[in-house]
RNA sequence: GGAAGGGUGGCAGAGCGGCUGAAUGCACCGGUCUUGAAAACCGGCGAAGGUAACACUUCCGUGGGUUCAAAUCCCACCCCUUCCGCCA
């Protein structure tokens, strides 16, 4: 959510930001245009409703002295009646204009950073640098690639679930989980991060704070008879462990690496992708969350970021690093990187993490705070990042590591965790 | 799912119609004392809006109601704890 004051001060800079995203803010019925005007009305039917709440308070408080002391209140009695009524009323009319305004707040994105680039659609993202050196020879798809190798069955995950829903079997189902385990050891023991274990479940306002709702609804899987969702990433239940926290200065930053399941409904991506496993419905991940303040933001940023390419480097996974441009940016983010592993089969780079820092955006809607020493509070700086996708890097890893005779070479990382497997055969 | 108890400031915990934004303790901050520290003593210490600063307003799980006046009374809902049932 974006900062009230900021929003009155600084009403221009922050519509030229959110401009940049492609949104109308010139046009008065516009969100931006709509946030003004009902800004406009809360505060005068806030401020009418006050002055009147003052006036009720002092004649009550009147009327109870009075009364304690013996004395008659009935002129008091008479008028208050009336008044009462009246801050009823005004009360009322002041609590749907908030709750108009929050509700047009909520669906405001986060203004980008002002080192984001322009663009216009993905293809104006920025490249940044590149890593490894990939592959140019012909490499089958890694559906043929693990269908040949009986070690991904996408006719068994169409017949138990539907499109979009892989079985894993044997080496892959080991490589699943050897990937899960070598990401979340390499986080904990060489960059630090607490790992935690989330519930895949959460409520509304859990998925409100990191921005998922309300205007999202439609990309979650909702429970039947219930106001729950799963998750869509761990962002969600890890970044909110801290919903309405003040939190000490000193023990920031706060870093948490999580392995959860995430689900998506993939409601606007029909016909990408529809073969394989680089889009599910369902699918793995490890994720990187990092609460710290808005000075840090940035340079964790990078940090951040950092210790996802340090998985690929570590899988010998060439890969490049691109900046999102602003028509790219998502809805909560105020500044996104990219990694995109090689997919030979497809001689292209493909997203497999995304590392974004939020700002105060998250830190505002979820009640995350943090105060200095004698200071007020204020909102914590969040960010998060893929650290990384599992499917889509078991994708990377059949392809990659193809051979001519249809074997799997495994990357070296990984093999302790194969009970010294070498190859998929 | 059934039964009972409970949700109040960073934590613990009183209050149960007006003098309560809230006793008390702990934690924290400042001071006195001390060579220093501890102890003791004195003072301060919730959040949000609003203001140049005050004033003022709101907040005691959430929503509604009663009343001139609600943390306190009434209704609904949510959540937590314990016991029973079920269960990996």
């Amino acid at each position: 959510m974006i900062d009230r004051q900021e929003f009155r001060r600084s009403f221009d800079e922050m519509g030229a930001a959110l401009a940049r995203r492609g949104i109308d803010t010139i046009d008065p019925d516009g969100p931006w245009g709509r946030a003004r005007a009902l800004d406009v009305r809360q505060r005068e039917l806030k401020s009418q409703a006050e002055a009147l709440q003052a006036e009720r308070n002092r004649v009550s408080k009147l009327i109870g002295q009075k009364k304690s002391n013996g004395e008659d209140a009935s002129a008091e009695l008479a008028v208050m009646g009336e008044v009462s009524r009246q801050v009823k009323a005004l009360e009322s009319q002041a609590k749907e204009a908030e709750a108009a305004f929050n509700a047009v707040l909520m669906e405001i994105p986060n203004p980008l950073h002002e080192s984001v680039p322009n663009g216009a659609s993905e293809d104006d993202n920025v490249e940044l640098r590149r890593w490894g050196v990939p592959r140019e020879d012909e490499v089958p798809p890694h559906w043929d690639i693990g269908a040949d190798l009986g070690i991904l069955d996408f006719e068994a995950g169409a017949t138990l679930a539907g499109s979009r829903f892989t079985v894993l079997k044997g080496a892959a189902a080991r490589l699943e989980r050897a990937l899960m385990q070598f990401m979340l050891n390499t986080h904990v023991d060489e960059h630090g991060y607490e790992e935690v274990w989330v519930p895949a479940i959460v409520n509304r306002k859990t998925m409100t704070g990191t921005g998922q709702l309300p205007k999202f609804e439609d990309d979650l899987y909702k429970l039947e008879g219930e106001d729950a969702f799963l998750i869509p990433t761990a962002e969600v239940p890890v970044t909110n462990l801290y919903q309405d926290q003040i939190l000490n200065a000193e023990i920031l930053p706060i870093r948490h690496c999580a392995y959860t399941p995430c689900f998506r409904r993939e409601a606007g991506s029909a016909g990408r992708d529809v073969r394989g496993m680089i889009r599910q419905h369902q699918f793995d991940k490890v994720e990187l969350v990092h609460l710290t303040t808005t000075e840090r933001a940035l340079s964790d940023l990078e940090t951040l970021t950092g210790h996802a390419e340090a998985i690929l480097q570590a899988l010998k996974l060439p890969y490049r690093l691109i900046e999102l441009c602003g028509a790219d940016v998502g809805f909560s983010a105020q500044k996104t990187y990219d990694l995109e592993v090689w997919l030979p089969s497809q001689q292209c780079y493909r997203e497999i993490s995304s590392c974004s820092s939020f700002g105060q955006f998250q830190g505002r809607r979820a009640g995350i705070r943090y105060r200095e020493e004698g200071g007020k509070p204020q909102p914590v700086a969040t960010l998060n990042g893929s650290g990384l996708a599992i499917g889509r890097c078991l994708v990377a890893i059949l392809e990659n590591g193809w051979q001519s005779d249809g074997s799997v070479m495994i990357p070296e990382v990984l093999r302790p965790y194969m009970g010294g497997m070498q190859q998929i055969v």
